[in-house]
DNA sequence: TGTCCGATTGGT
DNA sequence: CCAATCGGACAG
């Protein structure tokens, strides 16, 4: 964590899948006034704008919720799903695209104590720390991002990424959850660090 | 305005 | 396997 360089916009804006993966190994960084906590990215969606059935964006849909992923690259999308639980993109590629990555799990590294009250664990042993942040609603309550953070610019203070540690072999697999997407609910748009226990499920390995 | 449903999670 | 829970998308 101490320095971790930020990433710049430059990251962002190239193709998504390509976004996709580098993100792994990297971390994501979330000041709030109850604290800092930091997660190291271990898996990521790829959501392909107009031409994927499973994107909010599919058939150039363009809503209040969702505009900002036609904006610029470097952006969080932030939306409420199933009425509970929030999930947290990451605008890539130029204005006028509108793709992002859905960040899927992390393993935590830093506020673990303060993700564990987040996440309403009334204590913190190893086996409850696999379970802070291995899921996309499982990580937006831990690092205390709702809808408020929807627009924020990752290349400012508060929700950021930084460059991370180690070296790991991706593996990928068919996106979680999108069913209703046809033909591209088979696509391997799942990008995951092989054998990392903090990966959601199901795991791959 | 009314209806349908989800890029999830946790408990049975 | 299934309920929880409600905002968003879209039809009318």
């Amino acid at each position: 964590m101490r320095n971790a360089k930020k990433l710049d916009r430059d990251f962002y804006e190239r193709p998504t899948l390509a976004v996709s993966q580098d993100l792994l190994g990297k971390l994501l960084v979330r000041e709030s006034a109850q604290g800092r906590t930091v997660g190291r990215i271990v898996e990521t969606e790829a959501y392909m704008g107009i031409e994927d059935k499973a994107s909010h964006a599919y058939g150039g849909r363009r809503t209040a919720r969702n505009k900002v992923m036609w904006g610029s690259p470097g952006h969080a999308y932030v939306y409420l799903i199933y009425g509970m639980y929030w999930c947290l993109n990451l605008v890539t590629e130029e204005e006028g695209i509108p793709r992002a990555v859905l960040i899927r799990a992390l393993e935590p590294l830093e506020g673990q104590q303060l993700m564990a009250k987040r996440r309403g664990f009334s204590e913190l042993n190893p086996r409850k720390k696999k379970e802070l942040t291995n899921g996309p609603g499982k990580l937006c309550m831990a690092m205390g991002i709702d809808g408020s953070l929807s627009g924020a610019d990752l290349t400012a203070d508060i929700l950021y990424l930084a460059e991370g540690e180690g070296s790991f072999k991706i593996i990928t697999s068919t996106r979680i959850n999108v069913d209703y997407a046809e033909e591209d609910a088979s696509r391997p748009w799942r990008f995951m660090i092989f054998g990392n226990p903090y990966v959601s499920r199901p795991r791959p390995f």
